[in-house]
RNA sequence: GCGCUCGUAGCUCAAUCGGAUAGAGCAACGGCCUUCUAAGCCGUAGGUUGCAGGUUCGAUUCCUGCCGGGCGCACCA
């Protein structure tokens, strides 16, 4: 409907163009927007203000002209000009009727565009380290990364999921490390663990089953392991000088393919978990992609090779630096360090480098808002390397606060004491914690209260989504026990006796959809379908509790439960995207 | 100190690339329950959009300054 306005205006002010009234080079793009007042018509368009400069006259004046060259369409009944100069215009009620049939034509894909019939783009999120479980902060990622993604998808582009997994650099070794002291403790000896290892006891687990599997192989003295290392914290010492000690020394007992087995097999446990935690979350990937890979592929010396060939990296200290600050960073960045060994951000320039020879037309990155500041820095190596920075689009998550009713969750990762996104899942279960997670814009802070995402009541909104589509599946049952029947065609051609305010709004509600979905995509914000779910949800209750469905009149009765029907399609078809079930009963 | 970000009803949050009278839910207040799910339904009230300027037909939205919260300022990942 829009568009055909946007056509309707093109005409007119084509026919304007070619008469003079305005200048030859005039380009507008035609804004129709959807009236908050209905006193406004149905839709409203501003191209009178915007042109009226152009136009050389005032708005108003403008706004009448327009409207005089507007083709006769049979979809609008008049138009009006109004305030300023907008020009609303009232649609044909009866065609809004149209949209029901649609929607039970298309089904689940009513409101998705053509599959892949968009460009290619990449959506990387969570990425969080594999040295422990994840927690809460990387389910808002999670949820609102995996809904990002598939809305693109319902918008026709063709999208790619990947999870980039840092399996390289110190907190991987020290992972190893702890890994390797647990296993020893499995092994009866006694001693002191280090302040730095990970403390959480899923290192005993791991430990236990590389035990289980590869015996007593790893095992050393004490003396071998501990003799001659510098001091721990406790002791006065430095804790990292103490790990990376502690690292070293597993590194020389173990050999090289030693080493690689526990390094591994912390690795592979703990990302087997996430990626359990996430399929169970309903969130899939397409591709895991490991840090690891770059340094063996020589991905990293490639990209700091092509910096040098272009001038962008120098020397001082010891130390290669990649001059980013010819890119609006703030100071240089450091790409290899005196020792030989590159950075995290050398990996991080080889990753991205690695993603545009991918062909992506555009590459999300969805982050952690403690990253921001990444954000100059990997734009300027995207740059320097000769792509379009602007291809690039990263998007922060805001940390949410766990609250239990009034009471705020303390979470701490330094004691070990978070809470786990297994652990939110398994106390609210997902599909609450897929929904609460995209219901707040994600650069805006969120409070995630626990006793509303776990309540039955109307007041937890995704309890209330999922009751209006159960509700239609309840009444269609009762329908069966009542020993009465729905039908479909009828109910269609019976649809202009659904000519009552409340459901003329439910029905505009309906044909809203398509819009929503495709603006939630392309500004990557899932809260603007959970917030139409929502409103659609009450629109429907409220319409539902003034009108009885398993009624005798026939042709009433089917227009109604055609009505219903639709609306349960098109709650299915949302939800699907925001990754939360559609049940038939509650 | 510098940078990024956020600040909207008592609370949690919206506001369609700058649009018309800033909207929902909760809480509050008033009225409803013999009903296909009353753990619900209907209604009322609630605002100087942190503050002060600027840009223009028009600002919650863009710009500047200030105030307040969060985050970041590594040869860590």
């Amino acid at each position: 409907m829009k568009e055909h306005i946007a056509d309707l205006i093109q005409s007119a002010l084509t026919n304007l163009i070619s008469e003079g009234t305005l200048p030859a080079d005039t380009s507008a793009s035609i804004h129709i927007e959807n009236t908050r007042d209905k006193a406004h018509g149905d839709l409203a368009s501003n191209v009178a203000l915007t042109l009226a400069k152009a136009a050389r006259c005032n708005p108003r004046q403008l706004a009448e002209k327009i409207c005089a060259a507007l083709p006769q369409s049979d979809q609008v009944v008049r138009t009006e000009i109004a305030g300023p100069g907008f020009i609303n215009f009232f649609i044909n009620q009866s065609s809004i009727y149209s949209v029901v049939e649609k929607i039970l034509t298309e089904g689940s894909e009513f409101g998705r565009a053509p599959a892949n019939s968009g460009p290619r783009v990449q959506v990387e999120f969570v990425s969080a380290n594999p040295t422990g479980p994840l927690h809460v902060g990387h389910g808002r990622g999670a949820a609102y990364g995996a809904s990002v993604a598939d809305l693109l998808e319902a918008a026709g582009l063709e999208v790619e999921r990947e999870y980039y997994v840092n399996d390289a650099g110190r907190q991987m070794n020290i992972l190893a490390a702890s890994v390797w002291l647990r296993y020893l403790e499995d092994l009866d000896m006694d001693l002191v663990f280090p302040t730095n290892a990970y403390q959480g006891h899923y290192i005993r687990d791991i430990a236990h089953a590389l035990q289980q599997e590869h015996g007593n192989r790893f095992l050393r003295t004490h003396a071998q392991v501990f003799d001659n290392l510098p001091a721990d914290e406790p002791d006065g010492g430095d804790k990292d000088v103490y790990i990376d000690a502690l690292i070293e020394r597993a590194k020389e007992l173990l050999g090289e393919e030693g080493y690689e087995i526990v390094f591994r097999a912390g690795l592979e446990s703990i990302l087997g978990d996430i990626r359990e935690d996430l399929s169970e979350f309903g969130i899939n990937y397409q591709v895991w992609f490991s840090e690891r890979s770059l340094t063996h592929s020589g991905d990293v010396d490639v990209a700091l090779n092509i910096l040098q060939e272009k001038g962008h990296l120098y020397e001082a200290e010891g130390n290669t630096w990649f001059r980013s600050t010819a890119f609006g960073d703030d100071k240089d960045r450091v790409v290899k360090r005196a020792n030989g060994q590159t950075t995290y951000f050398a990996s991080d320039i080889a990753y991205h480098m690695n993603k545009f020879d991918r062909g992506f037309d555009q590459v999300v990155n969805i982050w952690g808002a403690d990253h921001h500041g990444y954000i100059t820095r990997v734009k300027a190596a995207i740059q320097a390397l000769g792509y379009n920075p602007d291809n690039l689009v990263v998007r922060l998550v805001q940390f949410a606060i766990l609250y239990r009713g009034e009471e705020r969750v303390q979470m701490s990762t330094r004691s070990g004491s978070f809470v786990t996104l297994r652990e939110l899942r398994d106390e609210v279960g997902s599909d609450a914690c897929r929904f609460f997670y995209v219901t707040r814009k994600a650069e805006q802070h969120m409070d995630f209260d626990l006793e509303l995402a776990k309540s039955e009541s109307k007041d937890n909104p995704v309890y209330y989504i999922q009751y209006a589509h159960a509700r239609v599946c309840s009444v269609l049952r009762k329908l069966e026990d009542a020993n009465m029947s729905w039908d479909q065609a009828q109910g269609v051609a019976e649809l202009s006796r659904l000519d009552s305010e409340t459901e003329k709004d439910l029905i505009t509600q309906l044909t809203k959809y398509p819009d929503v979905l495709r603006n939630a995509a392309l500004n990557f914000e899932p809260h603007v379908l959970a917030n139409y779910l929502r409103d659609l949800a009450s629109d429907y209750h409220t319409w539902y509790n003034g009108h009885k469905m398993i009624i005798d009149d026939v042709a009433l009765r089917n227009a109604r439960l055609t009505l219903s029907v639709a609306v349960r399609q098109v709650l299915a078809n949302g939800l699907n995207l925001l990754g939360v079930s559609a049940p038939e009963q509650m």
